[in-house]
DNA sequence: GACATGTGCGTCAAATCGGCGGAAAAATGC
DNA sequence: GCATTTTTCCGCCGATTTGACGCACATGTC
């Protein structure tokens, strides 16, 4: 997942790069406004822009890229700038940032933007949308690739509750007992069965994500 | 909760703690460098640190406090230093303060602090990270230097369990005990052997960390 | 330097786990 | 009531993980 730093200050990229890549993100440095423009054309995530940049300043880039993308923006601000009315209202950027940052504070937001940008995609309630793949706990509906998939409502329930917290290992318990009840007495292999025929009915070839098993502990939706 | 307030001027102690103890704080008084390095072993909550201090200054116990913890820092600074860039980036501090600073400015700054970096320890829940390494809990999973790394359940808990507090030597008994759980029957030795594959496959050549056998005692996650 | 003890590491066997096919049991629809 | 669908359970097998052992080497002590 690129995460586009654009900023002058080759100090900035180093202490977000580090903490960036240890989050598994993949850092894009670029050092002023123009070249974070050109950088947008790849497969960004998120992208950071310093407001004082040379030649283009990062209220430019902003625009710029409002123009054509929704594309999650943080802004980084000296202390003392006014610029949260600015950003708030007119930029359209997503969050902002005063200089002097902690770099761990900086990561936080990031995920913080990521995690509400993404909720917006999947909309309010129950559908959770992924590429080529969408959740409708509301009508019991499963789409691939565009085409619905019959699915059973246990087979739903369980892709639904692995989708809906994408990363987040679920124990063989933890899914008994939040899809089918505190007081399910069955065993636990059960969920084995279930996730064989989701898999069997979800061909991610080459979509972003999948359903993985943690070895001694559960299985989990993951994106890449 | 307690804060501890590091500064060779004994006006900021007791402007601070009247301030500190009406919000329901603890302050922690000390007034030099060597003597703050010593009081972070107690259960400090928060450290605002003085960057002039006679012996150690500010920045050099503000180093030394990251080489083993994540523990929220403020520093104070005079008018006038530039000290925006090494704090934000360098150091690792949370915010700093400018001389001269009203008291209740200090008190709000620390709350905010502590209200960011508790939503960091909700929000992110298990994960750990260092320079090229992260690991964590809720997904099971540990990166390093942004590739993931494959670890069994073992592995990543007992890594966990040290890297949650870096520098403290755990026995192996209590490694058996926290991990294992209390009732586990089998040898001590059987640590050694997880430990030695945790090293073999977390290469940290050059990254600031490592883990360490304390002859006799146990072993420890380091940070340089 | 000799000794006792602790540790690193290669190796291996046992224990555990998960995928899968199949079939019984339960729920649902007609 | 009967057929169909859904859910649950069972058991085998291969894969993974785990714990134990043994030996060489390291460390601390006297």
């Amino acid at each position: 997942m690129k995460i586009l730093v654009a900023d002058d200050d080759q100090v900035v990229h180093e202490a977000l790069g580090i903490y960036l890549r240890a989050e598994g993100y993949e850092p894009v440095d670029v050092y002023d406004g123009e070249a974070a423009i050109q950088a947008v054309n790849q497969e960004i995530a998120l992208c950071v822009l310093d407001i004082m940049m040379p030649g283009r300043s990062g209220i430019e880039v902003c625009k710029e890229i409002r123009k054509t993308s929704q594309l999650p923006i943080i802004m980084l601000t000296a202390k003392g700038e006014e610029v949260d009315r600015i950003v708030g209202l007119e930029l359209g950027a997503d969050d902002y940032i005063v200089k002097p940052f902690s770099p761990r504070e900086v990561v936080a937001r990031i995920k913080a933007v990521l995690r509400r940008t993404q909720e917006q995609q999947e909309g309010d309630g129950s559908a959770l949308v992924f590429n080529g793949l969408s959740i409708d706990l509301k009508s019991y509906t499963v789409t691939l690739r565009g085409e619905s998939v019959i699915c059973t409502p246990k087979e739903i329930e369980i892709l639904h509750m692995l989708a809906s917290n994408p990363g987040q290992v679920f124990t063989r318990e933890q899914l008994l007992n939040r899809v089918w009840g505190y007081d399910f007495a069955g065993e636990t292999r059960t969920v084995d069965t279930h996730i064989k025929r989701i898999r069997a009915k979800l061909d991610n070839e080459g979509l972003g994500w999948s359903i993985k098993t943690i070895y001694g502990v559960g299985y989990k939706f993951e994106l890449d």
